[in-house]
DNA sequence: ATCTGTGAACTCGTTCACAGCT
DNA sequence: AGCTGTGAACGAGTTCACAGAT
């Protein structure tokens, strides 16, 4: 149950959520073949990525969807619930704030951080915004690990760098600055810009996209 | 120079952002093991994604910057310049529409789609709001081909049909959902959901990431 | 008859390593 | 000496195809 490639992590939590709205419908049972239509990938490919998370299905019914979704969580989520810290309220940092809270219980954001004094001690969806200059001070003692970077591109390294100085071990990065962190680190980018750049192109090619390069 | 890989295509559209960047700061040219470090890959990684746009550099003395901007424009940029439709102007949706306006020249959101009757009519940043009914009449009428889809999950797949029925080639998806198209229509996916549920979990694993997962 | 689990084959993107140029 | 351009080797991830289960 070890060494997941990130591709089959990403592809679980898609799994996961479709496997809820399933289950929301009614349905108790699921073929891989079914999840896979869902999620755009093979059949094949669903079953290795559930191979990944020791849960075995049985042959002719399928996976039980309440038993699949409580391994899933098993492996997935930290039993005691993880804090985020977001980091940068302009509209995107607002926007997701807004987007993200009171959502999941296990996984919310619990600290903002801005350097306008004006949105500093504000609370925005039920999250306090502190003052940058606090943030290492801030994320080590509630013991944050994951941080959301949402500042401009200039400010984006140095935010990294304190953010891992605090204690963080995840970066979820929006900007469009190639971040350079210590072994270990994870790092997830998101570059808006560059997706729509990407769209932009391939919305002038004849593209026969191969399925599988849709991957984020 | 053709059938380039979508990987490539993102990382020409970073290497073109670094080479800006490098060009304002007075340089003149570079070397592929420079660009490498810049972009965290590898030196014959930035020689092979060059290659794709058909522009040498010269043996020891590297990639003159203004001529390879000039051909990366060539390549990535649509000499008309190109629209975008962005439907949904909840809070990401605004803060997309802040992001992108006035940004490029040749890649602007020239159409934003809300159904929500207040926003209806309104200009924002230059772009004004329609109705979602005129989607399909609006995108076929401006020629519009690169759509940008910020609605909740239940409605992007409906958006996205009525995109393509208007003519859209390419759309940024932002909804947890996958989209279901016609071959030849090109999505890409922000997930942000996934994302930081994927920050979560490797947060908590001592992940020897190898590097080149990274990619978005 | 129709599913799952999985070794083996395959694909495609990346890196290696070196010839060619200056 | 130090770079670029590129054939060849490599490797991670996906699909094929079938044995095993019901």
């Amino acid at each position: 149950m070890q060494n997941v490639s990130t591709r089959t992590i990403g592809r679980l939590c898609i799994y996961r959520r479709l496997l809820s709205r399933l289950k929301d419908e009614g349905k108790t049972s699921v073929y891989s073949h079914e999840l896979a239509a869902l999620s755009g990938g093979s059949a094949a490919l669903v079953r290795r990525d559930l191979m990944a998370i020791g849960y075995s299905g049985t042959p002719y019914h399928g996976y039980v969807i309440e038993n699949l979704l409580s391994s899933m969580a098993a492996f997935l989520d930290d039993p005691q619930g993880q804090q985020v810290a977001l980091v940068g309220l302009g509209n995107l940092g607002r926007a997701l704030l807004a987007y993200f809270s009171g959502r999941r219980p296990h996984l919310a954001i619990t600290a903002a951080f801005d350097i306008d004094p004006a949105k500093v001690n504000r609370v925005m969806h039920g999250c306090r915004c502190h003052a940058v200059a606090r943030l290492v001070e801030v994320v080590r003692e509630k013991g944050i690990q994951v941080g959301v970077i949402c500042v401009p591109a200039l400010q984006a390294q140095s935010i990294a760098d304190q953010l891992v100085t605090g204690g963080v071990r995840a970066v979820l990065n929006f900007a469009p600055i190639r971040l350079h962190l210590p072994d270990g680190i994870y790092v997830e980018d998101l570059d808006m810009t560059t997706a729509l750049e990407k769209a932009a192109y391939f919305a002038r090619k004849k593209t026969k996209q191969n399925k599988e390069n849709r991957r984020d």
